[in-house]
RNA sequence: UCCCCUGUAGCUCAAUCGGUAGAGCGGCGGACUGUUAAUCCGUAGGUUGUUGGUUCGAGUCCAACCGGGGGAGCCA
């Protein structure tokens, strides 16, 4: 039994015209409708499309009373029979069976979490081993693999080479909130030193490790060498983060670009994110309009325009004044040096332009140490990607590669020098302009489905207090 | 972490002022029909999140805890 070619599955047997064949088809039963007059109609789904086959299954079937017309939402089955054109409406082709094996049944139907009905997101949430056979998490599967195949060429295209950076590390600070503590301690015993403290070189790695909060660091090291380098991995935030927009356990994608200034890295950005929504748009479409009729009716309409039209661009300083002048009520006053609250970026990308917008150079004293600093002496070179309702997508910045600035500011911000030696080298040997982005791929995704909360565009979410199956 | 809301049948929700726990959907049984979230009839299904308190009496009021949602902060 090998594993189902693309031809033999249900999206492909839909495209097929060839009334007549003999086909075998595989899948979960989404509906099904008896007839007493002799035959059922079982709906058959396997992942491969939003829509189903409907398969008719006629009294002749051997199992017809013993097993057909038990099927119920959920079961599994293996179908042989002939390619039909269907006379029933909402579908062009049907399988009229000539067998029907049920491989397996649902043990408790009235119980059965998957119900021939609408669920709510809350609830599908704690039955998330079971929810990708909805059609909406279907949909979502389907659009965010679509997307990752989408980031690998969109980078491999342009001669970018994927990079693994690591998920323990080292580094005790990478300037992006609080980390998991990665350790082998028997945590009822932990190794102690003379001040009380735990001891970490008795620890696996000999010192304490975290997963992960970003590959950036690593990932420089590779940009100065390679040139142009991407990342895609894991990425872990201890923040106590409540929101329908964060995540523990989240996917970025990192590039990071050598001779490359923060021009050519709001430019990718922009090109990356609109090659995204493109791509969606134009192979997911049957999902898409799923999306459009069940989840946020605005979705199409805005990818499309965001596709065809080039993002806002703004500096910080412009925005702070646009924000000041706006004769909006805002809860939190707008004052330069200070970080923009959510209400301001949502008036900037949902009122005032009405698509992404890119932020760029902040106030340096509320940026990480590593952003390049601007002639003006109060700046950074860093930009932020902002879209309406999720906020912040991307955080980029060209890194300062002058060695004496980048050790100042990291004396500044008190962190130690020594510990960030290999960083340090990368602007001692041939240094050379450079800069990046994150893009949190979860808030793509987010924003591509138009789905409200963040938790279900991944399979099984992890945020605070929860962390199930 | 903070503010607000919320927790009742498998699911979505109702239950007036504190007074016998209800409906729709789903399941099961039946009827009917080339059906499409099928339709119609019948039927089973409950420790009202947990613990404690107030009261003659608590789904309802109070407290703590646990979970869920919305917003804020932190960020991607």
């Amino acid at each position: 039994m090998n594993a189902l070619r693309p031809e033999d599955r249900i999206a492909g047997l839909l495209a097929r015209r060839d009334f007549g064949a003999r086909v075998v088809l595989h899948g979960w039963v989404r509906t099904k409708r008896d007839s007493k007059g002799g035959f059922s109609f079982v709906e058959l789904n396997d992942g491969s499309s939003l829509a189903g086959v409907q398969v008719v299954a006629d009294g002749s079937l051997e199992n017809y009373e013993s097993e057909v017309l038990h099927l119920t939402t959920g079961a599994s089955v293996r179908v042989e029979g002939e390619l039909r054109e269907s006379p029933g409406k909402g579908q062009a082709v049907e399988v009229l069976a000539a067998s029907l094996e049920v491989l397996g049944t649902v043990e408790n139907p009235d119980t059965y979490p998957m119900q021939k009905k609408r669920h709510s997101m809350e609830y599908l949430r704690e039955v998330a081993h079971l929810r990708p056979r909805t059609n909406t998490f279907g949909a979502v599967a389907r659009v965010r693999n679509r997307m990752a195949r989408a980031t690998h060429d969109f980078f491999q295209s342009r001669g970018f080479l994927y990079v693994n950076t690591p998920v323990i590390t080292a580094s005790d600070c990478e300037g992006a909130g609080e980390m998991f503590r990665v350790t082998t301690f028997d945590l009822a015993n932990v190794p102690r030193g003379a001040d009380g403290r735990p001891d970490f070189a008795e620890d696996f790695f000999g010192r304490e490790t975290s997963l992960t909060v970003s590959g950036q660091l690593e990932g420089e090291t590779h940009a100065c060498a390679l040139t142009n380098i991407y990342t895609f991995g894991p990425t872990f935030r201890a923040e106590n983060s409540n929101t329908s927009r964060h995540l523990s356990e989240f996917w970025m994608i990192e590039p990071e670009m050598a001779f490359c200034d923060i021009e050519g890295d709001m430019n990718l950005a922009e090109e990356y994110i609109r090659h995204l929504f493109r791509t969606v748009l134009d192979d997911c479409p049957e999902d898409m309009e799923f999306f459009g009729k069940w989840i946020d009716g605005t979705v199409v309409d805005t990818l499309t325009h965001i596709a065809d039209s080039p993002f806002e661009r703004l500096t910080y300083t412009e925005a702070v004044e646009l924000l000041k002048r706006s004769g909006e009520a805002f809860e939190y006053p707008v004052e330069w040096g200070a970080d923009l609250q959510s209400e301001h970026e949502r008036w900037l990308t949902e009122k005032h332009v009405g698509r992404p917008v890119i932020l760029r150079d902040y106030p340096r004293d509320i940026k990480a140490f590593y952003m390049r600093q601007n002639d003006d002496g109060k700046t950074v070179a860093a930009m932020d990607v902002l879209v309406p309702r999720i906020g912040e997508i991307i955080g980029g910045s060209q890194r300062e590669e002058r060695r004496d600035v980048l050790e100042r500011r990291m004396r500044e911000t008190g962190l130690d020098p020594e510990t960030y030696w290999w960083y340090l080298d990368l602007r001692r040997y041939g240094t050379v302009p450079h800069a990046g982005f994150g893009l949190g791929f979860e808030r793509a995704v987010q924003f591509v489905t138009g789905l409200g909360n963040i938790r279900d565009v991944i399979p099984f979410p992890r945020a605070p207090k929860s962390a199930d199956f």
